[in-house]
DNA sequence: TATTGTTATACTCTATAACTATA
DNA sequence: TATAGTTATAGAGTATAACAATA
């Protein structure tokens, strides 16, 4: 059954974190879908939920996103009725980007469906080995430097098949 | 010092994973291109040393890459030196990848590297920490289904700045 | 002169489809 | 007719650069 020459890969942390991270994009992409948000919007409106009234700019800043590509962003939270460019009230160069109460409803069912998924994928834990994964991982991000609930590239999609 | 209401998705292991998985990546493919190689090249050779001979075809099946993607791969790979395409003993269509001795010491290499980089990654954790979430990793690996070793998107780049 | 938001352009990557040679 | 490898084309995504308004 088993590999005669397994991959070595298989053996490193690292290589596991990544794969399994990948995996997890993946399930969730499709998870988020119908509620028709992409992750990366759920990561905009969980932003700004401790940051409401931040500039473009200032989420360009925190959470890695080129301005460019942010016009855009804003451009689908707006449509969809989540968020609302308003006056900035100290530099009339910026957006000032709020919070609607249908944004902080979706961002209250993307975390339900982040919380669901969750159970599903860390299901077979104990809940001290799920205590002590959580804590290692939050040890290493602040090892690394990550900033807490932010990452640029929470982006497209499904690998090739 | 603490963010007033700090983000709500550093306390899902599930976003933590994806966003240190992210940022090993990232740090891998830097540590990696001294070397002249992209961590899906360590990922091809890897698998080689298991399965000398496979077909593109079989590459591609258990890769999780596109056929068309692959001849691109093998090509890069024939190049360095790395791999040869040879005839195929049982289909004439097909051609076997085989490993040559300076893809071996490149994966070789490329492994080193990644070792050094967990010892840098995970470094604060104490010999049982970093054991128990290796375990946990493997774990959640197998309960996911995912294929030892392989995943298919170990793919560019840097997140724009 | 530098910065915010925006738009336009170019480039890279990926996906789809077609072609050949075999099976 | 289906499959392995290859190539060509089109689409999506990203980055670079320019622009107008304001600091």
């Amino acid at each position: 059954m088993d590999d005669p020459t397994p991959n070595p890969l298989a053996k490193h942390p690292a290589f596991l974190t990544v794969q399994l991270g990948w995996h997890i994009t993946t399930q969730f992409i499709a998870a988020l879908a119908p509620l028709g948000i992409h992750p990366r919007h759920m990561g905009m409106l969980s932003f700004l939920l401790g940051r409401d009234g931040a500039s473009q700019q200032q989420l360009c800043d925190a959470l890695g996103i080129h301005r460019n590509v942010m016009v855009g962003m804003v451009d689908e939270l707006e449509k969809a009725g989540f968020v609302e460019r308003r006056r900035h009230p100290a530099d009339r160069r910026a957006h000032a980007v709020h919070l609607l109460a249908a944004g902080r409803e979706m961002q209250r069912k993307a975390e339900e469906t982040l919380s669901r998924m969750e159970d599903g994928i860390f299901g077979s834990l104990t809940a001290a080995e799920r205590a002590a994964y959580l804590a290692t991982l939050q040890q290493l991000a602040a090892d690394a430097g990550l900033s807490p609930g932010i990452h640029p590239a929470l982006r497209d999609s499904l690998p090739g098949s």
